[in-house]
DNA sequence: CTTTATAATTAAGCGATCTTAATTATTAAA
DNA sequence: TTTAATAATTAAGATCGCTTAATTATAAAG
């Protein structure tokens, strides 16, 4: 159990409420994109890593570096990734997502987002900036911690 | 292009943050447990729509109501959901999220929660506090929409 | 009461996505 | 220089999750 501090606590039942209302539509946009879990999975993690091989790839998504190999022909036959030589060591290949692959990303973070319209407008203007003011400095401290 | 209120860029930019972060971890996790894409929309679904039909589940998944039935089979296998028949319309089938289905939400979101502890971490008190009160008037906002 | 429509399931088949095992290319070690 | 280790790929086969079509059960309409 972790502490019952208020900002866990009140993080965690946010949290509760925006995966409900958001996972939904992503996974539905996910499906009429023709992505797979891994594919999904690759394109989260090669944004936020910037490069890295198969074989690690593989094993933060559960599978067989063979299956993350066959996985990537098609992401990159979908020029959603580019998978090129690495020159310090022409064994390894190194992973790129490209602008479109960031763009599918992007498109899929979108598509959840209808029902934040809909919060937005039960919100005053001094509503919006104490939420926008706490988000801003969210964002400000979570860039510090990686 | 949606306006370009600071609110809505904000919170775009914060999706995009939590998203980066949360998501490798969850899919990770989805994959361990043994849940495909189908199911854990069908958990997500079930969890905020409290019961729905066979036929409609299938269409917010976008697959048809046959696989729907067929999955369902393996979270009731799981038991994950409970599926029984509607007394109004015996022909319908009442699908709710079971405690242990509940549980197994809780835990796929817990698991990405990790960086929320090294976030909080460098916030000081009044910082925390400030986020709290914002999240909370967003959860008792949101609550009132739907 | 008979016919038609609807909801869910079952069955058969197909393609996608895994796995293991073998292969190729490169690097590191003996 | 030969041998061993490592990274990625390829190939073959198994399994999963989907589709369509047929089936069963119930409800609604004629």
């Amino acid at each position: 159990m972790p502490p019952a501090d208020p900002f866990f606590s009140t993080f965690h039942e946010w949290i509760e409420i925006f995966m409900h209302r958001s996972m939904c539509r992503f996974i539905h946009h996910a499906r009429q994109s023709g992505l797979s879990m891994s594919m999904i999975g690759t394109l989260f993690h090669l944004h936020h890593k910037e490069s890295m091989g198969v074989t690690d790839l593989g094993e933060h998504l559960g599978v067989t570096s063979a299956a993350a190999s066959q996985m990537l022909d098609r992401l990159v036959q979908l020029g959603l990734i580019q998978r090129s030589e690495d020159p310090e060591d022409r064994r390894v290949k190194i992973l790129v997502l490209t602008e479109k692959g960031f763009q599918a990303l992007e498109e899929g973070m979108r598509a959840q987002q209808g029902w934040i319209k809909e919060l937005s407008d039960t919100l005053s203007a001094e509503e919006k900036d104490k939420i926008t003011s706490a988000m801003n400095l969210m964002i400000e401290k979570v860039n510090q911690i990686s």
